[in-house]
RNA sequence: GCCCUGGUGGUGGAAUCGGUAGACACGUCGGACUUAAAAUCCGAUGAGGCUAAUAACUUCGUGCCAGUUCAAGUCUGGCCCAGGGCACCA
């Protein structure tokens, strides 16, 4: 029997051009059966693949083909993330045009997608920076705005200086730009906002709802979202009639402790509440404040400035007047912007008092309580009058409840997470369809006039704005109410804007009439199983759970969360550290395809680790995996002439030796199906088709002994499992087999419990826990059998003479425990 | 500081319910085939002790310290370390 080699280029190529013309993997959105949605997270066209794009999407096919072979109807689509800054600043560079530029790279991306087999229907891809897309985001846009979600205000926003524009809260990490990494300041601009505040405790509630997620990054949303429950308290200024200082407080408890108050630099009353002979110094403070960036103003371990405004409040529980101050330690956009400073129990409080000498009551004593330092624990208060031997929750209770009987306080809970600015002064995004006349003001567009298209006649070489203000005809339009002249709004929207519902336009991508059917999209939504990154845990994650909520509330959809199942994926790394350009240390998939084959990166990014732990690529484990599939190859040219297709035997009148290599096949599908249903572990499933193929070869090593019956089922049973990982491998063997349909096509195999048993146990016999023993034995013996066998041990018996057995546990069909002493 | 995740051989990792720790690989070593090499195939491989050596036997071993149990990688309590997230949020 001769064996054939197997050349994995020469044959994807063969695979990849009948697929191209084919497109096998078209989706109905009517189909009889149940309905699976596997997504990956669509990428942004950099350009080329990396490792981690890889990784990402042959997982999603892998689920996707195990779906669809189960008998689903699985959409499974691709599209491109095409807006955003590096298209511009390509443009601005080398002065291509960000649109060819972003096309070009989607078209050799969308290649080498292809090349790695994915089976995804491309008739439903979507290209978020093309006018019948972005159309629909303007048209999103719109009914926010009608909604009241969408809004304008001026602001201090969080500006990069780099890339010339605002970001969001959720794009500046550690004080820096989440893109070019430099340090983002404060300017105070009018901007546009979506309102995701208003569904603060919505998104926070239906974490819970989410069991298919991570709690990873569930915590992560929960902490940005930030819930805290505390007290509003306000404060009559004494030198000013009418003016009260409201704060946020959690600790309502040590109200009794306040000896002065805290505004932040921008506070809004802070001019009225200076005295003339402070008017300077505070002014100064100010000014300086202004001047700091993000980084150094937030920093913990700065030590706290302030200066005195002059003027003071009444404690309104002791009586006591305060001094006020203006300290940057107090952020103008959290709370009220005021804080009421109790040093003895609070660390900033006390760090500022003790700087500044300012006077400190304790009210809160408990355990670990010690003299003169700051305490911060839940304790019992002391000196606070009729509350005096109250617990935290106790206290908090009622001295909120005394402040809203008497007319200075209400209960409240305060949320971290602030409003989604989504404005950007750049050109490559979707323009804002808003209008200003000089008449109406401020006018939306009218839905029949979208979309609103990106000017061509644009100058990239410009710095210090916007590109599209470069435009000569956009900005003039005419007012969509009055008929008269007016301008458009010269801002794009953020990229994420257009990433929070592609999901939702892939289940009717062709529609010109809808952004999206009701009916389809309820039909398909939620996503049955999301993959992606753990890098969009909150921006992408948490501005896409607002959309459906927005969405559902403007009754375009009738679900409450897009992502049921989420996985997210580790990092790729290379050698054990983290793949990236300037370390040189990149792994291109075009090499892998060229040299080993698109099977051979789909079988080796899935093998060695689970899909959620970061993964090391190395060419040893490449050439291993390389060397497997040659391997499996080898093995059906071997036999091609002798499997049978539809093998039949009767399981009952097998030999032991064929009934033991049967159980093989059986227990390969049961722990594989096992495997990929239970938590995606594909590093196990790959270990079973080592280990399976392995149980092939052993038994055709005796090759006057083979039934071939049993061995084409065995084979074919192998082809199928490995079919979802070595797509292109598995369909040629199948052709070459004789199959006349895809394998792809075939269902997947299901097991008998019963032949996935041995009729053999190994039962391990322990003296007082250490095994002393292994015995063979028929499955299903009684408690009584087993202790019978394991004492008749020769082994046992010299473990156990001269000692007295004090008790023997059995667990049926594994083990035996003899405890003696 | 708070929260999440993880810690198992030289390496990646495996181990439904507490029941044979180290599956499957990578690497290393040895052997077969070959003029030779590659490829392929076969075997060994947690650390130590005993032994001339092998087999047999035996001790230790899943970050650390306790505990529960006939039995702990797995459960409980307390720590340590690494990675990630949040953080002058009152």
């Amino acid at each position: 029997m001769l064996e054939k080699e197997y050349y994995p280029q020469q044959i994807e190529k063969k695979w990849f051009d009948i697929w191209e013309k084919q497109n096998p993997y078209k989706t109905p959105n009517d189909s009889d059966k149940p309905k699976f949605y596997a997504l990956s997270m669509l990428p942004y066209p950099s350009g080329k693949l990396h490792m981690g794009h890889v990784r990402n999407y042959t997982i999603t096919d892998v689920i996707a083909r195990f779906k669809r072979a189960q008998g689903y109807n699985v959409l499974h689509p691709m599209g491109w993330d095409s807006f955003g800054l590096p298209a511009e600043n390509a443009a601005i560079q080398h002065n291509a045009n960000p649109q060819k530029w972003t096309l070009d790279n989607i078209a050799y991306m969308k290649k080498q997608l292809k090349m790695l087999g994915l089976s995804i229907d491309w008739d439903r891809e979507v290209t978020t920076c093309l006018p019948d897309y972005y159309k629909w985001t303007q048209w999103l846009f719109l009914q926010l705005y009608k909604k009241g979600l969408a809004y304008k205000k001026t602001a201090p926003v969080n500006w990069c200086e780099k890339c010339a524009t605002v970001l969001a809260n959720e794009q500046v990490i550690d004080g820096k730009c989440w893109r070019c990494d430099s340090e983002v300041t404060k300017k105070n601009l009018s901007q546009w906002f979506f309102k995701i505040t208003q569904y603060s405790e919505e998104l926070l509630e239906d974490l819970k709802l989410l069991e298919g997620w991570g709690d990873n990054v569930k915590t992560m949303q929960q902490n940005w979202i930030g819930k805290s429950s505390g007290a509003i308290l306000k404060f009559k200024v004494k030198e000013l009639d009418g003016l009260e200082i409201p704060v946020y407080t959690t600790r309502p408890d040590t109200a009794f402790g306040i000896t002065y108050l805290v505004v932040a630099p921008e506070y809004k009353d802070i001019e009225k509440l200076t005295t003339a002979e402070n008017k300077a110094s505070v002014e100064e403070y100010r000014a300086n404040a202004k001047k700091l960036s993000e980084i150094e103003r937030l920093s913990t371990e700065r030590i706290k400035t302030g200066v005195p405004l002059g003027t003071h409040i009444i404690n309104p529980f002791t009586g006591r007047v305060c001094p006020i101050w203006v300290a940057d330690y107090a952020l103008v956009d959290y709370g009220t912007g005021a804080v009421m400073a109790v040093p003895y129990h609070d660390e900033r409080d006390f760090d500022f008092a003790k700087k500044f000498n300012l006077p400190m009551v304790q009210v809160i004593t408990g355990e670990n309580f010690a003299e003169g330092k700051c305490y911060t624990e839940k304790g019992t208060l002391i000196n606070s009058d009729k509350f005096n031997g109250l617990n935290f929750e106790q206290a908090k209770k009622a001295i909120t409840q005394y402040a809203v009987d008497n007319g200075f306080g209400e209960f409240k809970t305060q949320y971290r997470l602030r409003d989604w600015l989504i404005s950007r002064q750049r050109y490559w995004g979707a323009p804002i369809p808003i209008v200003y006349c000089p008449n109406c003001g401020e006018v939306a567009l009218d839905e029949k006039d979208l979309p609103v298209l990106l000017p061509t006649d644009v100058d990239f070489s410009v710095t210090g704005k916007s590109p599209i203000e470069t435009s000569p005809t956009f900005r003039y339009t005419t007012c969509p109410k009055c008929g008269g002249k007016a301008v458009r709004d010269m801002d794009t929207m953020d990229t994420f804007v257009c990433s929070s519902w592609y999901y939702m336009r892939y289940t009717d991508s062709k529609n010109d009439k809808e952004c999206f059917n009701r009916d389809i999209i309820n039909k398909w939504l939620p996503v049955d199983q999301y993959v992606g990154g753990i890098e969009h845990a909150i921006l992408h994650l948490l501005y896409s759970r607002f959309f459906t909520k927005a969405l559902r509330d403007c009754k375009l959809l009738d679900f409450d969360e897009p992502f049921k199942n989420l996985l997210t994926q580790g990092m790729v790394l290379k050698d054990g550290s983290k793949m990236s350009k300037s370390k040189g240390n990149t792994v291109d998939p075009d090499d892998i395809y060229k040299n080993f084959g698109a099977d051979t990166a789909r079988l080796f990014i899935l093998s060695d680790s689970p899909p959620a732990r970061d993964f090391d690529w190395t060419d040893a484990g490449v050439e291993g995996c390389y060397k497997f599939i040659l391997r499996v190859y080898r093995l059906y040219s071997k036999f091609q002439d002798k499997i049978n297709l539809n093998p039949s035997f009767d399981p009952k009148t097998l030999s032991k030796r064929d009934d033991n290599f049967l159980r093989e096949a059986h227990i390969s599908i049961k722990k594989i199906t096992n495997d990929i249903e239970a938590e995606f572990q594909f590093n196990t499933v790959i270990s079973r088709y080592r280990e399976f193929t392995n149980a092939i070869y052993e038994y055709i090593k005796d090759e006057n002994n083979i039934n071939y019956d049993v061995l084409s089922f065995a084979l074919l049973t192998l082809l199928k499992l490995i079919s979802p990982v070595c797509v292109f491998m598995a369909e040629e063997i199948y052709s070459e087999l004789g199959a006349k349909t895809s394998i792809h096509n075939t269902p997947w195999p299901k097991y008998d419990e019963n032949l996935a048993k041995s009729s053999m146990i190994t039962l391990i016999v322990q003296v007082n826990g250490k095994i002393k023993d292994k015995i063979e034995a028929s499955q299903g013996l009684s408690k009584d059998e087993l202790e019978a066998l394991a004492k008749a041990s020769a082994k046992v018996i010299e473990a156990t003479k001269d000692k007295t057995i004090v008790k023997t546990i059995v667990v049926v069909d594994k083990l035996v425990n003899i405890v003696v002493k």
